[in-house]
DNA sequence: CTGTTAGCGCCTTCAG
DNA sequence: CTGAAGGCGCTAACAG
C-alpha cells in the first residue's frame, strides 16, 4: 500500500537499532539474539525486501549467470539450457537466459549491457559471429564462454562440436544404407553452423565420390525451422523431379532436426513416402527426433553435453580468471531411425504404423 | 589485461575532466563539443563500459523486464515469450528469461531477487500457483502480470484463457467428427492448467452424455511433455483394449500438444492408425502440430495473444502503477487437422502420405 | 556485540 | 558550460 519501498533504513529505524545491525543480522553475521528479533520482525512487517542492485553494487557480484542465444525456439538450446542451469545452480547462481534474434548488433548490445553488471559471467552460442562481436566478448567486464566455432586467436573458452564431421556422419550412413543421390537442406550460409556444416557436406560428397553436381543438390532454408525447412525441401525436390515424374534424389540430409522436420512434411506433401522413397536424417538429435513420425534419423551434436562443458568452463574461469583459455570439442554420432530404413526392403511394420 | 575495469572516474580523469563532465558528454546532456570529444575519445581508449548495476541504482530502473515459466522445453511459452519480446523491446526494455522448475518454492525465490531491482516488471506463467507465490507476487517491488488463472481477490493485473471450454471444444469436435468413446490424457492435477483441464473434461463429458465412466477414461501424464504423454497414452490405451484386442476407445484427447504427439507415437507403437483407429486433439496449437505426421487437431489457447496482452498490461502499469488491477480472457479455438479426420471415410489422400 | 564511517559507480542538483 | 558535493541502498572496515 505504501506508495515508498522499505529500505533496510526503516527497518533499523522500527527495529530500534543501527543500519549495519541490521544488514548483520539479516545476513547472519555476528549480532545478539535479541538484536535478530528484533530486526527479523521488523522486516517481516514492513514487507522489507532487500534491492538486489544496491547489493550487487557492494557486493561486486550478482549471482546470477547469463545464457545468451539467438533462438531460444530451437530445441538445441532448451537442451543446452537445461544442462548449463543444472551445473551452475549447484554453484549458487541463478540462470538468466536471453534471446538476442539474428541481428548480430542487438547481440553485441546484449552483451555490452549484460556483462557489466546484471551477470557475473555469460555462456552466449552465437550463429553469427562478426568482428564487432568477438571484440566485444573479449573486452566483457565478465567471463564469456562461447558455444560454438571462434578463431582461436579470440582467446576465449569455447566448446564447440565438429558439425562438419557430423554431415560427414550422415553421407556415410545414407551410403551404407544404399542411397546414392543424397540432397542436402541447409540453413543460412551466413551463419557459423550453415557454413561449418556447408563444407562437411561439400567433402563428404567428393570423398563420397557422388558425382560432380554438389551445388545443385544443395538447398539453403531461410532459417533453421521447420517452416522454413518445408519450403526448401519443396524447391529442392521440384528441382529434382524428372518429366516421367520419377525423383533424382533418394535422400536428404537436413542442417538440424526442425528443417528435417518440415521436409519430411513436404515430402509426404508431393506424394513422396519416407524413408521408402526418400530418406532423411537430421541433425541436433532433438528429444521429437524420436517421437515424430517416422522416427527421424538425426546426427547427436550433443547439445546437452555442450551446455554442461560450456557451464564448468564458466565455473572454471570464475573461480580462476588467470587460467588459460581453454577449447573443448564434442563429438558427433549418429542415431539411426525409421527415417532412413532401407529402401531394399519393405517398410519395417513396426514403423509404418499400418498393422495387419 | 588490466585487472581493474575503467571507471568513469578513469575516463575523466584521462579526458581531463570532472567525472560530472564525463558523465554529461557520454549521456548527451549539456556539454562543449570539445569536451564530448575528449570524453568519448579517452572511453573509447579505456574500453569503458558504464557498470549497469550502480547506474540502475542511481536511476531506479533496469530497463529490463522479465519473463518466467516453469518449463522453457515447452514450445507454448517460447511462443508467449517471442510475443512479449516484440512488445517490450518497442518500448526499450529487454527482456530477460528465467525457467524455475516446477518447484513453487524455487518460483517464490526467483521473484523475490528478480522483483527487487534486477527488473522493473515481471510477467510470470506459474503451473502451480501457492498461496505463498501469490503472496510474494503481490507483495513484489516491481509491477507482475501473471498469466494463468488466480483468485480474483489477488489484485494482480492477469491474463487467461477458458482452457476449460477448450476442452470441451474439442469434445464437441470429437463428437461431430463421429467419434463416442473419449480418452483424456491430463497433465498433473496440482497445476493450474491441470485442473482446470480436468473440469472442462468432466463437465463436457456429462453434457455430451458420453457415460458415467467419466473417471475411467481418464489418465494423468507425469508432466506436460511428449515422453509422458506416451507413457500415459500406453497406460490409458491397454487398459481400454477389450480381449479380443479390440479398443474401446476411438478418441483421444491430450492436455497439450506435447502430451498428443507422445499419445501418438504410443497409438502408433501399439499398432492403431490415426485418426482411422484413433484420433487425436492436442491443445495450444503449437506451430509443430501443423507440421506432425498426421496433422495434429489442436485447440488454440492463444499463447502469442496471451504474451502480448500480458506485456501491454505490464507496460501500462508501469506506465501508471495507481491503475486497477485488469483480468482479460483469451477465447480458445479449435483448428482441425488430419488427425481427427473422420473415421467414416477412407483416410483422406493428401493427409495419409501413402499415394499408391 | 554494536554504532559510526566510508565507499561501491554513477547521476544530478547546486554553485560558480 | 563546468566542478564539487551529495546520495541511491547496501555491506565491510573500524572503533567503542
Amino acid at each position: 500500500m505504501s506508495t515508498e519501498r522499505p529500505t533496510l533504513f526503516h527497518v533499523a529505524e522500527l527495529a530500534g537499532v543501527s543500519v549495519a545491525s541490521a544488514s548483520r543480522a539479516l545476513n547472519g553475521m555476528v549480532a545478539s539474539a535479541q538484536t535478530i528479533a528484533k530486526v527479523r520482525a521488523a522486516a517481516a512487517e514492513l514487507g522489507y525486501l532487500p534491492d538486489a542492485t544496491a547489493r550487487s553494487l557492494k557486493l561486486g557480484h550478482s549471482l546470477q549467470l547469463a545464457f545468451a542465444v539467438d533462438d531460444v525456439g530451437n530445441p538445441v538450446y532448451v537442451e543446452m539450457m537445461r544442462a548449463i542451469e543444472s551445473v551452475v545452480s549447484g554453484s549458487g547462481f541463478r540462470l538468466l537466459v536471453s534471446s538476442t534474434g539474428a541481428d548480430p548488433a542487438e547481440t553485441v548490445g546484449l552483451v555490452r549491457s549484460l556483462a557489466r553488471g546484471y551477470a557475473d559471467g555469460l555462456v552466449i552460442s552465437p550463429q553469427r559471429v562478426t568482428d564487432e562481436l568477438v571484440a566485444e566478448l573479449q573486452r566483457a567486464a565478465v567471463p564469456v564462454v562461447v558455444v560454438g566455432s571462434l578463431p582461436e586467436s579470440a582467446g576465449l573458452d569455447t566448446v564447440r562440436t565438429d558439425s562438419a564431421r557430423g554431415v560427414g556422419l550422415a553421407v556415410e550412413h545414407l551410403r551404407q544404407t544404399g542411397r546414392r543421390r543424397i540432397g542436402f537442406l541447409n540453413g543460412p550460409l551466413d551463419t557459423t553452423p550453415g557454413a561449418a556444416r556447408r563444407r562437411g557436406f561439400v567433402a563428404a560428397y567428393g570423398e563420397a565420390g557422388l558425382g560432380p553436381d554438389v551445388e545443385a543438390v544443395q538447398q539453403v532454408a531461410a532459417d533453421f525451422t521447420v517452416a522454413a525447412g518445408r519450403l526448401a525441401a519443396l524447391e529442392l525436390l521440384g528441382r529434382h523431379r524428372a518429366p516421367d515424374g520419377t525423383l533424382a534424389l533418394d535422400a536428404l540430409i537436413a542442417a538440424n532436426d526442425l528443417i528435417a522436420f518440415g521436409a519430411i512434411h513436404a515430402a509426404i506433401e508431393v506424394g513422396l513416402r519416407v524413408p521408402q522413397d526418400l530418406a532423411v536424417v537430421g541433425m541436433d538429435n532433438t528429444e521429437l527426433a524420436d517421437f515424430f513420425n517416422p522416427g527421424l534419423t538425426s546426427v547427436s551434436l550433443g547439445s546437452a553435453e555442450r551446455g554442461k562443458l560450456a557451464a564448468e568452463l564458466l565455473l572454471a574461469r570464475l573461480a580462476d580468471p588467470a587460467r588459460p583459455p581453454r577449447s573443448v570439442v564434442v563429438q558427433p554420432g549418429l542415431v539411426a531411425r525409421a527415417s532412413t530404413a532401407p529402401a531394399a526392403e519393405p517398410a519395417a511394420p513396426e514403423t509404418a504404423g499400418s498393422p495387419r
